[in-house]
DNA sequence: AATGAATGAGACTTCATTCAT
DNA sequence: GATGAATGAAGTCTCATTCAT
């Protein structure tokens, strides 16, 4: 009984894995049910054993895209010591996350092509899982801001956005073989935390302070 | 003999918007012609008269969404006074980007929602554009490091594609009503050019100076 | 008022001239008013200013086709003198009728391409013409047979048929610049008149005797 | 495991029987997926399920239709003796061309009328089967004038295409229930081989002799 | 006489889905 | 669990035809 339930699951592993690959490369629209199917190795009808519909396939992989990366992040942060700093935090979680977009898979790629074109009820659904990823980085900054490490002038919400909103774009340019996650990460928490300015030279100047450590940093 | 022109390229616009809304809101692979035509205002076949192809439709939504970009960004970096800082510069340049995504139109909302699915041909086109308008970019960061404002450490490319990537995703969140774009490009300068961080508190500290100059912002 | 009727004349001319050109290269359903349009230097709609529809224009090349081939043949064989022997009438009418098919023009061929696929109206008119046409070489053929220069026992209907079949089916393989029509012509009439038998051999041979009766017939 | 061959063997033959009857009864452009369908009691949409494209259908109805004219006429070939006369292979070429044509059916009606408006590549495709077919004419007609059989001066490539174009033609005319195709054979195989000369008469004559019997062949 | 613009019908084709086997 | 065969709805596109100008 194992065995069956076991071959019953592999498939559908099998039939999932090929969707999110196809989904990712073709859109929602885009993607035929013959295509999941060639890529399972398998005819299309017998995809319906498995999942009543492309909705119900393509709301699967969603769901597992998102899942996987607040996984991800979240577990990257339970491993920090208590008093991590906000730009430690921050750092993390901006590594976790690419790792998940990138490394883990054809989901969040699929994710991220196919968001848009999903029929409404299917994407409401998604959206919940989503926004509680938001609130997550919601509270990491407005948590630094509180402690006094982040500028309390700064709009915390707006920062969240501008930060999500860079990590998802990275799939469109991110080539694996180029750059690492590890420099994407830094420069990414850099940027964010420090700004571009050279605060030796401050814009009014007077400072005499050299940058800290050895933020040295070429590519 | 005006008005004869006059009207083919008034129908000619008619329909081009009505794409633009409709692949704005449906993906490529999701719009039908029908639903242009019936946007439009005409028939499904009459769309052909002006139009090829679904193709060359899409395709001229692409280019006008990004020669929109283009223009509106290159005329607000115009205006500039000659000796205007990099902070000066990004701030006109993220505005001037988010009132082109946001106020000109549905052309650059259909744009991202349509540009993983389109034939490669007709991306590759469009790329060549895009790719202009991040050379623009790069030399307004580059010659602000140049000058010295922004830390020599900073990795140019990557802060770009940073930036880029957050401003292209404000279409997912931003509605009009809401926050205003002068605000969040305000915001956004702020993140790039001072970071979050808190210089007074610094993360080291030891530095007793305080914040040079009225670096206040209200949100 | 000639000048007039004389411009609108021509421009009958053009577009028929520019249809039965299509027709012959696309046949009937393959042959659009834009691609005619196009040939004849027009736009589609003006055509319908000389011609109602497709039809009535298909239905003119139709016509013209068939006369032309009526006309030239009656003219050829006219030009016989009044002893004209069976020989001589049948050659001088393949050669006409030849002539017709692939130097008089477009509209022939385009008979041939086009005749299968047209309304049953219209084809039935043009019947009416052909049948005529057949009458006329049917006189010929039993004309001679009843002068004893024809075997008497020879089915005239069947041989018509034959010699008109292949006629028509030049246009199939005849490519100017080959062989002339002159020798197709006197090939054909030798084939048809004296048969490929070579009659110093005999079949018998041996025999002087012409082959006096049942010539029986294996099949 | 047989029987699952067996159906989709079937309905396959049953959508090409009812394209070769659409096909000659309306053309190329003028026969409709739909039609097809229709006569196959299928829908159209099914069609494509053994058939990718209305060009493969029309490939494999062309390709049927002349296949079976040759293997009928080169298994008729067979039949005869070594030492067959050239009339008698003639006569039973005649024969079996004609069988084939109007017998086995559509296919070869199909191909008639739908030749010329074909694609390019298809027609050329089947053009190679057809000179195949022709040269097995020519050889035998070379044969029998090189046994001395036929005149020396005849002109053996013209007389061929002059006979293929008149079987070939034969479909316009030919009405099962009237003509028999032994009659027409035979009589097509006269004019051929015999000629419609009188031989008794000639042409210069001089013969006094009447057609010796009442050969007489009714219509 | 001619044209630009539009229409409506219908063509080929694709595809999610069903179901008997 | 899986497949072969079929369906019906819908999609892109073509085309004869119309009509105001």
């Amino acid at each position: 009984m194992t065995k069956k339930l076991a071959k019953s699951a592999i498939s559908q592993k099998r039939v999932l894995d090929a969707a999110a690959r196809i989904f990712r490369d073709f859109g929602y629209a885009g993607t035929t049910m013959r295509a999941i199917a060639d890529e399972a190795d398998l005819k299309a009808g017998s995809i319906y054993y498995h999942y009543k519909s492309k909705d119900e396939l393509i709301s699967a992989v969603l769901d597992i895209g998102i899942h996987a990366v607040i996984d991800t992040v979240q577990n990257a942060l339970k491993a920090l010591p208590e008093d991590a700093s906000g730009r430690q935090r921050i750092e993390t979680a901006i590594h976790a996350h690419l790792s998940a977009i990138i490394d883990i898979g054809d989901y969040t790629l699929a994710t991220r092509r196919v968001f848009g074109q999903v029929p409404e009820a299917i994407r409401a659904k998604n959206m919940r899982l989503r926004n509680s990823y938001g609130s997550m980085w919601q509270d990491i900054l407005v948590e630094a801001q509180k402690r006094g490490e982040f500028r309390a002038d700064a709009n915390i919400t707006l920062a969240r956005l501008f930060i999500l909103g860079a990590l998802n774009w990275t799939v469109e340019w991110f080539k694996p073989g180029g750059r690492t996650i590890d420099d994407v990460a830094r420069e990414f928490s850099s940027v964010v935390v420090d700004g571009l300015l050279d605060k030796q030279a401050g814009e009014i100047s007077g400072s005499a302070q050299p940058p800290s450590g050895p933020r040295v940093r070429a590519i």
